[in-house]
RNA sequence: GCCCUCAUCGUCUAGCGGCCUAGGACGCCGCCCUUUCAAGGCGGUAGCACGGGUUCGAAUCCCGUUGGGGGCACCA
């Protein structure tokens, strides 16, 4: 990325390496990327891997070749270093020691002897009572004595973070003016026990050393927004921070029913996308357009138009409902706008295993190539180029009984025979010519085009569906169509 | 339970006080084209959650109601 030197805007996207990526996560990325490209500011991509128990090498693995799969480039992070290095949180724990240590001496932190039991039991009395159902500040001033008597106990504390008494207020980029007041915002944990620190202390911190400017992110963290401006403030106090960030908070991405799309949904996996062939720039395309919009009546459009528009102020709101159909709809356009060599080379992957059911000697490059112009106009995602053109390349035509009956008639062979004969003797160099042999074929029986046509394609593709027959004929070639044709008569007249 | 948040066709959205008898897209339906299925072209279907205000005038501003979503962790 092409990044202005003193230009004020640095961004993050920062997601933690649980699992496959996923729709959600990608539209985060998308819009922080737009943002700073837009601004010709600067994007950091910092992994959040914090949690031992949950994050693993694997998926921080394919969270970057996913990225890098989608095209998103990045100016400081994992590959690409930068200033800040390193990107990754568990490589920075001494940091954030540190930090935690600086706040606990500065009493903006405090160790918290309470267990697991008792806290849940105040909290259930809370909630029972109407009250906010929030830390309730038990160890917030604990004497010497009391903090000995739980040592005694051999209680380990977590560290936690003292809230100011004051109400907080802050612009949000996409939802305007927001307050909290500070009976609603407890204190909360940033170290466990074990020492090691939370996503609550690590973001803010790295947020403030990497001098992030603006902070794009789900809406689920909206309510976490005060704490952290109470902690930045901290921040700023010890010298760590040099100012607040200003935050936008993206709306839900929603699946079926009406609940956020989680990882656990399959229709969340960006992966799955992958597979079934959608091309990186119709996927981000159609994520754009959930919570934002180009203009009123344009829903195709590039990146690079996207950048340009891009304004985080133009962001709606409200959760959006990922609609599978419109997805693919949005993808077949941005199909059928690749030049036919780009489209070709796309397809590659799906034009041998696991996805071809075709042995790859049998695979023939100059057919391929003669047959995508064909199949460009009719595919919505990638995946759907192997049943189209794979009468090409497999011995047989596939057997689909379905088909077979449907096309298959009585009087069928006798087509068949008159259009062998006509077949034989079309010129094999003309489309044209091999319809104008079918069509003869149907006039001798009494058939229009269009049913006479259907037994030469089962027979010859083995599916009533298929590209423009007469062009598929030219391209599979006179010596093997007219053998296929042979072996429908046969199977026929048996 | 407490707090926060959201609210335009089935879905995604345009709209930021008069241009709105609400525009586009996906879906769905019909027609055209046609060599099957698509693609493409044309047309249709369907919406401002409700109730109060403010205003000469409200989808647009305010309040309330209802409904949806989220948070209230030693997850992120």
């Amino acid at each position: 990325m092409a990044s202005a030197p003193g230009s004020p805007v640095r961004v993050r996207f920062c997601p933690s390496p649980t699992g496959n990526p996923h729709v959600g996560l990608v539209r985060t990325a998308l819009f922080n990327w737009a943002f700073a490209k837009h601004h010709q500011g600067t994007l950091v991509f910092r992994i959040e891997d914090t949690d031992a128990a949950r994050d693993s090498e694997e998926s921080y693995t394919q969270l970057l070749d996913s990225l890098r799969w989608l095209g998103f480039d990045w100016d400081e992070g994992p590959e690409v270093g930068g200033p800040h290095a390193p990107y990754r949180q568990s490589q920075r724990m001494d940091i954030y020691r540190d930090v935690a240590d600086r706040l606990l001496d500065a009493g903006r932190a405090y160790r918290c002897y309470c267990s697991t039991a008792e806290l849940d039991a105040r909290r259930d009395a809370a909630r029972a009572a109407g009250r906010p159902s929030g830390y309730d500040g038990h160890c917030r001033d604990l004497s010497a004595e009391q903090v000995e008597g739980y040592r005694a106990e051999g209680r380990e504390p977590i560290v936690r973070f003292r809230m100011p008494d004051e109400t907080i207020t802050f612009t949000d980029l996409v939802r305007g003016e927001l307050t909290f007041t500070a009976e609603n915002v407890p204190d909360y944990g940033i170290v466990r026990a074990n020492g090691a620190p939370l996503y609550t202390l690590v973001n803010p911190v790295d947020d403030a050393l990497m001098e992030i400017t603006h902070v794009l992110r789900g809406e689920d963290l909206l309510s976490s927004t005060p704490r952290q401006i109470a902690l930045y403030e901290a921040l700023i106090d010890l010298g760590v921070a040099k100012e607040i960030p200003a935050f936008g908070h993206l709306p839900y991405v929603m699946g079926e029913g009406n609940k956020k799309l989680s990882k656990r949904d399959p229709e969340s996996s960006l992966n799955l996308y992958r597979e079934r062939g959608f091309l990186p720039e119709g996927l981000l395309n159609y994520l754009s357009l959930l919570g934002w919009s180009l203009s009123a009546d344009q829903d195709i459009f590039t990146l690079d138009e996207m950048v340009a528009a891009f304004e985080i102020s133009d962001v709606n709101p409200n959760p959006a409902r990922f609609d599978l159909k419109k997805c693919e709809a949005i993808n077949a356009d941005h199909i059928r706008l690749l030049a036919v060599e780009d489209f070709t080379e796309r397809c590659a992957p799906w034009l041998r295993a696991p996805f071809a059911p075709w042995a790859a000697e049998d695979f023939d490059e100059a057919k391929w190539q003669a047959v995508a112009p064909h199949a460009q106009t009719r595919v919505k995602v990638l995946s759907e180029i192997t049943d189209n053109v794979d009468f090409l390349f497999l011995p047989e035509p596939v057997s689909d009984e379905a088909s077979w009956t449907k096309a298959m008639k009585d009087g069928s062979d006798a087509l068949l025979r008159t259009a062998r004969e006509k077949l034989e003797a079309a010129d094999w160099t003309s489309a044209e010519s091999l319809k104008e042999a079918v069509l003869a074929a149907g006039e001798a029986h009494g058939l229009k085009l269009g049913k006479a046509q259907a037994p030469v394609r089962v027979a010859v593709t083995g599916r009533t569906v298929g590209l423009p027959l007469f062009e598929s004929l030219e391209i599979l070639g006179k010596e093997k169509t007219l053998a296929r044709v042979d072996a429908a008569l046969a199977r026929l007249t048996a």
